[in-house]
DNA sequence: CTCAGAAAGTAGACGCTGTCAACTAGATGA
DNA sequence: TCATCTAGTTGACAGCGTCTACTTTCTGAG
């Protein structure tokens, strides 16, 4: 199996590169460290990898992947608004459970986005479900009173859905003393306002 | 003046180091870079600093507390909706206008954040000035029907703003296609639904 | 089957980095 | 005056990303 034995480095590299920076923090990763790791020489991942980066880029382009199977995992009943209810909690639980993957997706700076084209595709494909969902919304209610394109509504929601997600997790939390209740609070809160200025 | 020159290479590290920052990105800055730009040897910012994440705290601290002031700087009124609006706007536009200062406030992972705590104490501050700003709101009007504390007001609002200040400056934008104006459109639709939330 | 060539992996080197240790010159203060 | 503290210097070390050159292994056309 040389086809299946080829892909198999690439994709531990990946794998130990993710695992490396859940231990030591994505500033801290190091090819050779991975290398050393799976037991090659310091040069091997290189023929897999252009470079560093493109290695991180692969990472966070699963990660995305993850969060989008994680986003469109949710049963969709009929009730669209329902289903945007669910994503937006589908979202925050993800944000939540796995915050490591959440932060590089949306904290890793990579220096050319183009220049890793994958990574785009995946985060792409992400936002698009959440794109579609509203989508369905206002196609099921042709009477449905938001004037301004879609992209607008998805804009909104996921800004607000991506700042609380980044809020809870980063040390503002524990600086404002919030407990967990509170922080199920603020979430509800924040969900029910998307709804309201959401709804018909 | 043996303090001011002792403080004089202190400040001119931080100032440098954000020149580094701004050309190269967080990610490459070097002690030696900065302490070769400076003339001086590459252990001299040693004296000043325990380490390189030292640095870093302080430029994050300038950065907030540049952040704090331009927050605090628009003229109050009497009407303090009217305050908050323009708060919200002077949010945006700092991320607007400084992307970098923003970025490295809320982008930037210290490993700890209790080992900084002249950074923790101007974040601290920062927030504080948005939750004042909401305190005021609600002791104008005795009446005001916000049942929950203020600082889960504060929590939604942050959480909106900071999530649409993140998604302009992303890469997202562009891949979505959003121009200028619709980037208007979608501060002013915010803002505005931010408002309706807000007021009684 | 053979064998040229591509692909995968190895080894060594280079310049860069953060940081530790040891040293020097100058200011401070009892 | 002289011991001490401070700011700054030089030198060293290990680790890093990445370039070049080499070997091994696999592949696919003749």
């Amino acid at each position: 199996m040389p086809t299946k034995k080829k892909q198999s480095l690439k994709q531990a590299l990946v794998e130990q590169a993710f695992s490396v920076i859940e231990e030591k923090g994505v500033e801290h990763l190091s090819l050779r460290e991975v290398a050393r790791r799976l037991g090659v020489s310091h040069q091997a991942p290189y023929k897999h990898f252009p470079s560093r980066d493109h290695i991180l880029a692969a990472v966070v382009a699963r990660c995305f992947a993850e969060f989008a199977q994680h986003l469109s995992s949710r049963p969709s009943c009929n009730d669209p608004f329902d289903d945007l209810h669910k994503m937006g909690l589908a979202y925050l639980e993800f944000a939540q459970k796995f915050p490591l993957q959440y932060r590089l997706m949306f904290n890793t700076a990579l220096p050319d986005g183009t220049a890793h084209p994958e990574m785009l595709a995946q985060a792409q494909f992400a936002f698009s479900i959440l794109h579609d969902k509203l989508g369905e919304m206002t196609l099921k209610d042709p009477d449905h009173p938001i004037r301004d394109p879609v992209k607008h509504d998805a804009i909104y929601i996921w800004s607000a859905l991506h700042g609380l997600a980044s809020l809870m997790q980063s040390d503002v939390t524990s600086t404002l003393g919030l407990s967990n209740d509170e922080k199920a609070v603020a979430v509800e809160r924040l969900m029910r306002r998307m709804s309201l200025s959401i709804a018909p």
